[in-house]
DNA sequence: ACGAACCATGAAAACGTTTGCATGGGCCAC
DNA sequence: GTGGCCCATGCAAACGTTTTCATGGTTCGT
């Protein structure tokens, strides 16, 4: 309806008034088309034209509306990752990787945190993320089942980073090999009374990765002829001193573990201070083993098997951009890998 | 120009052949702009009709396109975060406060990672942020002056956190205090040989909060007059170890310092695990002090300056949110408070 | 030289909303 | 009973692109 010519009482006074592509157009004395055509580098267009075009539009400094692209075009150009809590070092790590990947694709990324089962589950409702963005990277997400479910409502491209979610493709570590991993290393040193620290969510969501690592020490100890009983799991509330307090329930034991397996590398450091604080030395008196990878763990000299974080997100977001390249599907599995530091040792009898 | 009859060969066959605007009003009975306004809560149509009309959007799990919304209203509904690396704890922690608050404001975010001077010129010189977002929340970004001068070519809000940027609105600890507070500290605890840990962005870029801790290191030092040399101020390339680094150069000195003012407590947590390392006491032997109020800091025990860098993240975007509502701006300086835990005492003697 | 193929260009439909303006019906006050 | 209002609704223009299709001018082979 623009054929005509421009009514003079715009409807709808833009907040930014700038130049669009008509101006760049009647400047360098060709067609919208033609400028359209110029500037995204697709061909039909003589060189000198372009050349033309795209010094007048350097020159207006012209910038593309993005929506009105995207309206036409069909798709956003965006990727939407939904992370649960982006102040634990896990999600920015994930966040960091995936980052460069999408940007070099010319995908921006929006990011949506969802705390807590209730806010995931109104996201899910809502549905904001459809027709937001042309995929979705479900990083690490604990689900319920009923989410599960309701997932499948969007026509989006879904990705999942750090976990499993259904059949959606996805990028990760095989949780019980890491989870293994790190109870044989503590079983391999000579010990006998191994705990586990975690934390709970407090809604009931299932979070593959913590039931995962959780079995896997299970049955490590038992195929071992070891008592995994649930006294010796320290379930705690998320937060900073998470793994002290589990600790100190641990330690409060009749018979306290010599050496603990904690799900994540905070949960450890938590545990360490904690340990120190009371008098154990680490690793004489106690080991501690903790899980990611996290950039501190080498500092501090904590002992990890590390999920390679940084890789799971790049991958992710490669396989995000194969997909929306109209790319096929394939999972991905990061291996985890020991890594030996100051705060294993065996037991001291 | 769709007052004619649809055409049967549509154009652009969209990616997400759902729903529309049309179908819901053809189903309701009712004309395009009932619906659109039916949804959007805004007064004009009956309650039945609203009734009616929300019953069929649900039903047809209808979701509105973005893109045309945005498109013809002439704001998108997103704020851009640009952050310099996303790893870092900081930034996660600043993204982490942003989020609730534009989430309430029904604003999607759009995070931006720059790195190095390249990325960030290249930011500034496409102006990608630029309609794709109708506020900028710049967040304690290295800025070199050329890049600071084109800035204003966005038509965009801006909103600065955890820095000073020009005359944008910001929100911001004065870093001055922070570095004059964390030297005195070291002082009053009889402190006379200070050193300063800091990290260098290999550009040429500059941090305000960086170049005023350093000022306020040498200010504080001179005004007491003590040393402050160049010598004492240990400067090292961005990483997980620049913390050891910096204090093993330190320590080499003729003379090495009694107490260590770090620009952040990461940096801290690294030279801690290195004095300790090579035999030092801490803080027996040599005192250590961070600014930032990083959570492992408490379960580590880590004297500090708190900058609040929650706080600081969660008033910044109610600034963006307030902007973009019309309002009017006004800089938000955030306290910098001293935590004394158990890294910093007064000297052996 | 002459038709065929090609290439650069332009016209205009389509993407899916929002909103100013016009219209018509119902209701109330006098 | 009638004129004036208000309210619910619809029409259609506008937002700024992308892309199909048509057109006219070159160029090349023979």
């Amino acid at each position: 309806m623009d054929g005509g010519a421009p009514e003079p009482g715009a409807v709808n006074p833009s907040v930014n008034p700038s130049v669009n592509m008509a101006d760049v157009a009647r400047l360098a004395g060709v067609s919208i088309a033609t400028v359209s055509r110029a500037l995204r580098d697709v061909p039909g267009v003589s060189q000198p034209t372009r050349d033309r075009v795209r010094d007048i539009a350097r020159e207006l400094s012209y910038v593309i509306s993005p929506e009105a692209s995207a309206l036409s075009r069909g798709h956003t150009g965006r990727v939407a990752v939904v992370v649960p809590r982006l102040e634990a070092w896990f999600y920015g790590a994930m966040l960091g990787a995936m980052a460069p990947v999408l940007r070099a694709a010319d995908l921006d990324m929006l990011v949506y945190e969802t705390e807590g089962e209730q806010e995931r589950t109104r996201f899910l409702r809502e549905l904001p993320a459809r027709r937001k963005a042309d995929a979705v990277l479900l990083t690490a997400l604990p689900l319920s089942q009923t989410e599960v479910a309701r997932l499948d409502l969007m026509g989006a491209h879904v990705v999942v980073a750090g976990g499993t979610v259904r059949d959606f493709p996805h990028v990760a570590v095989d949780d019980l090999a890491a989870g293994r991993t790190a109870v044989r290393h503590l079983l391999d040193l000579g010990h006998r009374r191994v705990a586990m620290l975690r934390t709970n969510d407090t809604d009931g969501a299932v979070w593959s990765a913590d039931v995962q690592r959780t079995e896997a020490w299970r049955t490590t100890l038992r195929d071992a002829g070891l008592d995994a009983s649930d006294e010796l799991l320290a379930s705690e509330s998320y937060g900073v001193d998470a793994g002290a307090r589990g600790l100190a329930r641990l330690l409060a034991l009749p018979e306290p573990p010599t050496a603990v397996f904690a799900y994540s590398d905070e949960l450890a450091f938590s545990a360490i201070a904690h340990a120190r604080r009371v008098g154990l030395r680490v690793p004489e008196d106690l080991s501690v083993i903790g899980v990611d990878g996290h950039p501190l763990g080498e500092t501090l000299g904590t002992t990890t098997v590390d999920q390679h974080v940084t890789d799971q997100g790049r991958l992710a977001a490669e396989l995000v951009v194969g997909l929306l390249a109209g790319g096929t599907v394939a999972d991905v599995e990061v291996p985890a890998t020991l890594v030996v530091r100051d705060t294993t040792a065996p037991p001291a009898h």
